[in-house]
RNA sequence: GCCCUUAUAGCUUAAUGGACAAAGCAACGGUCUUCUAAACCGUCGAUCUAGGUUCGAUUCCUAGUAGGGGCACCA
């Protein structure tokens, strides 16, 4: 935000290093980590260093001689638009800015760009974010939400950085798993299916679970149990075998069965606010891939051992000329002429590459798949695709329960629909002994706010590659770092700014800030974490971490009510300060709001 | 065996090649006739071990220890 006073310094310091030859490391610019006031800082350690090497300065310490650097410069700089002082401390070139101009300048460029504040400028490349791959005919748990959640987070941060974004999805809606679900619903529940869409996504679950039961070997299996297994299981076969082959009545039975599955995904995506540009399902990808199988053999990348009764592989590292094992040999073909995953996942990205014009591919996976989709990228690669290099896989740890991996089998999952029900139902008792004063027909959405908020902050603010062992309290807490906390800071700020138009203010009304007076630290403090917004949206987008926002949030919150508590805005006597105090109030919370959004959190207006 | 990943306060998590390692929870003690206390203020408390690189390492490198994950016809 502050970019040219810093590029105007950064010349002089050029300037001064070349008169005096000094040996100039790159500049970094940071904020002055000390509260109270503002400015940036830069330090002269490499610089000195670089001249120790040279043998060009004396024998002083490095430290002593950044310290006399920083002073040499300092003495050079004079005075400098915008800028009240500069320090030299501990080898570090301290840089204050002058206090009313830094604050109406940044209270004025919030409330000027409103929404647009912190977006960054329009990039000419196309990114495509794949997340929400939850299997069908299997009910939607927590870890999905968990990648749901950090995809569409990471896709509104991108975004917003100013690249073009699509958002894409890809349902498993084939294999052994979907087929199991028909065979037990074909041979013992044909007909029924209980009302409600989440009903009948977890009664397919239970049935799931019920059929695993039936088609798994016993310990001390009698005889006739095990001559049941195992027709059961030839049935199962049978079924693989008929919807392999496209046998009308078991595609139309796959494709009933599937829809009751897409249904519950569609309105979980709702809930979550989630908006799919692109859909992708495994079953259109499948045939697909065969002919791909074909091209990579003819073009030498694969090598077809069926002839020899094997499948067909690619020997990665060999075809990369790799001497030490990386990437391995896979399988894009059993040997059956059935395809995989893998051959579907480059099957996927063709389809991204040539039809969708996709620069730069994200790929939010769970980090166990790690292996597989660094062999999909290096096939991707050898087949000859520019974009295989920036193809990226957003890997995230996995999120298990406190007695260990969640398991359907062993009824061991957390549904994301009783989460999110549960967190609402909690939300509502709080509002009731809390914010009786909300009106009854609002009471529910703002509940909905308010624990999807908690629930989703709470999976955003660990960092990708740490795994999550789901506690639902600690995922429901509304005290503390948490989703409420920050929508509580946005609601007190509304508060204020509704209060101030109740007496005659309007915020639109307001005079352009002055900040002529003598500013609270508290004051300073939400100045300079409001200016910080652009800075922490780029990183965020750069890195794929929305983690970094997470905290950015929290602070600028946690900054917003010691302020609230501190400085009581509309009991502020004098006018013009009264002014400027509501533009600041005015510019948190859209500040607030804008990061909020980026991480899939809604503000509420009254909580 | 090889590869990836993690190790920070009692617990859950941040941050950083350099200016005091930051929070929440828990514990303890304060603050509501006030812009709604889902809040604020205070106390206590931490960089796994051993080497190396560096002027400077908790951060980078190597090894070790401990946990998690992966390694061709599952997805």
């Amino acid at each position: 935000m502050f970019t040219k006073e810093q590029q105007l310094i950064e010349s002089k310091i050029k300037e001064f290093c070349a008169a005096n030859e000094l040996p100039l490391a790159e500049l970094k610019w940071q904020p002055i980590p000390f509260a109270g006031e503002w400015g940036f800082a830069t330090s002269f350690f490499q610089t000195a260093a670089n001249e120790a090497r040279a043998g060009m300065g004396g024998k002083i310490p490095v430290p002593q001689r950044a310290q006399q650097i920083a002073e040499q410069i300092r003495g050079q700089i004079g005075r400098v638009e915008g800028i009240s002082r500069i320090d030299a401390v501990k080898g570090y070139l301290n840089l204050y800015f002058s206090t009313s101009a830094y604050a109406s300048r940044v209270v004025d460029e919030v409330l000027a760009a409103r929404l647009d504040f912190g977006r960054g400028a329009p990039k000419s490349e196309r990114v495509m974010v794949e997340y929400a791959q939850p299997n069908t005919h299997h009910s939607f748990h927590i870890g999905h939400a968990r990648n749901t959640i950090l995809g569409e987070a990471l896709a509104r941060l991108v975004e917003f950085a100013g690249y073009e974004t699509i958002r894409a999805s890809y349902p498993g809606d084939l294999g052994l798993g979907v087929i199991t679900v028909m065979w037990i619903y074909e041979k013992f529940y044909k007909g029924q299916e209980p009302a409600g869409v989440h009903e009948r996504g977890q009664w397919m679950l239970k049935l799931y679970v019920e059929a695993t039961a039936l088609l798994e070997k016993k310990e001390n299996e009698t005889p006739e149990e095990t001559a049941q297994r195992e027709s059961y299981e030839a049935e199962r076969r049978e079924m693989y075998r008929k919807w392999d082959a496209g046998d009308a009545d078991v595609r139309e039975l796959w494709r009933v069965t599937r829809e009751w599955s897409l249904e519950e995904l569609r309105d979980v995506l709702r809930m979550l606010d989630v908006k799919i540009d692109v859909w992708f399902y495994e079953s259109d990808v499948d045939a697909p891939s065969k002919a791909i199988v074909d091209e990579l053999i003819a073009r030498d990348i694969a090598t077809d051992e069926r002839p020899q009764g094997g499948a067909v592989i690619v020997k990665i590292d060999e075809k990369l000329g790799l001497t030490k094992e990386k990437y391995r040999t896979n399988v894009i073909l059993r040997r059956d002429g059935t395809t995989l995953y893998l051959t579907k996942d480059l099957a996927l990205a063709k389809v991204k590459f040539e039809e969708h014009h996709v620069d730069r591919s994200i790929y939010v996976v769970d980090v166990r798949q790690s292996l597989h989709l660094q062999q999909a990228f290096a096939i991707l690669k050898l087949w000859g695709f520019p974009q295989a290099d920036k193809c990226y896989h957003l890997g995230y740890g996995f999120v298990s329960l406190p007695e260990g991996a969640m398991s359907a089998r062993r009824g061991r999952l957390v549904l994301f629909k009783d989460v999110a029900d549960e967190a609402v139902k909690r939300v509502l008792a709080v509002e009731t002994e809390k914010s009786a004063d909300i009106p009854a027909d609002e009471r529910e959405k703002i509940a909905t706010q308010i624990g999807m908020g908690a629930l989703v902050y709470s999976m955003l603010s660990v960092d990708n590659n740490k795994d999550i062992v789901f506690d639902i309290n600690e995922a429901l807490s509304f005290d503390g770092r948490t989703g409420p906390y920050i929508q509580n800071a946005y609601v007190r700020a509304n508060s204020i700014l509704k209060k101030s138009k109740v007496e005659g203010q309007k915020s639109g009304d307001l005079r352009p800030s002055t900040f002529d007076y003598d500013l609270t630290n508290h004051e300073i403090e939400l100045i300079e974490k409001i200016s910080r917004f652009p800075q922490a949206v780029e990183q965020a987008a750069n890195e794929y971490r929305p983690l970094v926002m997470a905290a950015y949030v929290y602070e600028l919150a946690n900054t917003f009510h010691s302020f609230y508590h501190a400085v009581n805005v509309m009991q502020t006597e004098d006018e013009n300060i009264k002014n400027s105090r509501l533009r600041l109030v005015a510019a948190a919370k859209q500040t607030i709001e804008n990061a909020l959004r980026l991480l899939d959190i809604q503000a509420p207006d009254v909580m």
